[in-house]
DNA sequence: TTTCAATAGATGTATATACACATAAAATAA
DNA sequence: TTATTTTATGTGTATATACATCTATTGAAA
């Protein structure tokens, strides 16, 4: 049990199962109505799997008044980083968190709320250059702020444990590649 | 800079970008190609984004050998831990990773290839069992088998490291519902 | 018992992922 | 210069996610 354990009893919403119930969700044990884990290394491995979900879920419920996907709110975030400079296809795909995007694709999205806008390069005629719009810039920034909050609300661990987070996830990715 | 840092210079392949190159990917900055986080717990969310990514993206890796994707293997490995009981299409989605995970879709694909087999209950028929089948079960145990080497090449951090891990993304979502 | 609400699952739609492939342009080799 | 390869992007397809809605069934209230 250990730590957390008084965390455990919440009340949650599982949206595809039209349910609102006080059940234990904290611990990994009880979001996945299991306890068999190998060890703890192979927990982690599904604790990262499950937090990334749980995490995308929340900012997109908040991002949803803004008729924004999580997707689509990274590539304006992207964009807005090197603004007022434009980005090429390539350059938003590779600052991605998730690289295998199909990036054109969200870029069209994008285009037909008027949020992006694409120009042929001069330079290199294979490149299409993206450029966020007024209309995109500000809905990033309301959108933003709103998230803002959300990400207050999630700072339930200190700025040392947080570093220590990221110290151990930049740790398991050591054999990032062989 | 600090830990890890001597881990950064690899050879990775970017799906999407067709490109095999030596860059530097263990840091989140490398990663994303960005400095820019407000803090450690905003770098944290990316991080765990970023890693799930990560994960799912060598995971799925291997099991494409067995025509498996990584939710398909989900919702076999989840039928295997009450085998040889059956399981309801709402009692699979409980224990998925990703809770909005459409489960009936996935099981039309395993029925296709003969992976599991659908009744209708007797007690209620609203509920659709599921059972794994003989090829289904085979099929489980040699990814597994697969997948065990791999998680094996992931024990990069110490049991102690995982331990805390853990405990630090379980710490996360305290928050899980206000 | 009849009515109505809740539940289980299937299905429809928009978006995204994962990956193959097509096309045009640029870079390089012959 | 011409031919070949590489690069950048777009597009096609299968699967998955996110969420709404439909149908059948169950269970509870009137």
């Amino acid at each position: 049990m250990a730590r957390g354990a008084r965390h455990n009893k919440r009340k949650i919403y599982f949206a595809k199962l039209h349910v609102y119930t006080y059940i234990c969700v904290v611990k990994l044990e009880n979001a996945l109505l299991s306890t068999k884990f190998s060890n703890e290394a192979q927990k982690a491995t599904l604790n990262i799997l499950y937090t990334a979900w749980w995490l995308k879920s929340i900012t997109s419920k908040e991002l949803k008044d803004f008729d924004l996907t999580h997707e689509q709110y990274n590539v304006l975030r992207i964009l807005k980083g090197k603004y007022p400079d434009q980005l090429c296809v390539k350059d938003i795909a590779r600052r991605m968190i998730e690289k295998s995007s199909n990036v054109p694709r969200i870029i069209d999205r994008l285009e037909i709320k008027k949020l992006v806008k694409r120009t042929v390069s001069e330079s290199d005629k294979r490149e299409t250059l993206i450029t966020i719009t007024k209309s995109g810039l500000s809905i990033l920034e309301s959108s933003t702020s709103k998230l803002n909050t959300l990400h207050k609300s999630l700072e339930t661990i200190t700025e040392k444990e947080a570093e220590q987070l990221n110290n151990l996830l930049e740790k398991l990715r050591v054999n990032e590649i062989e």
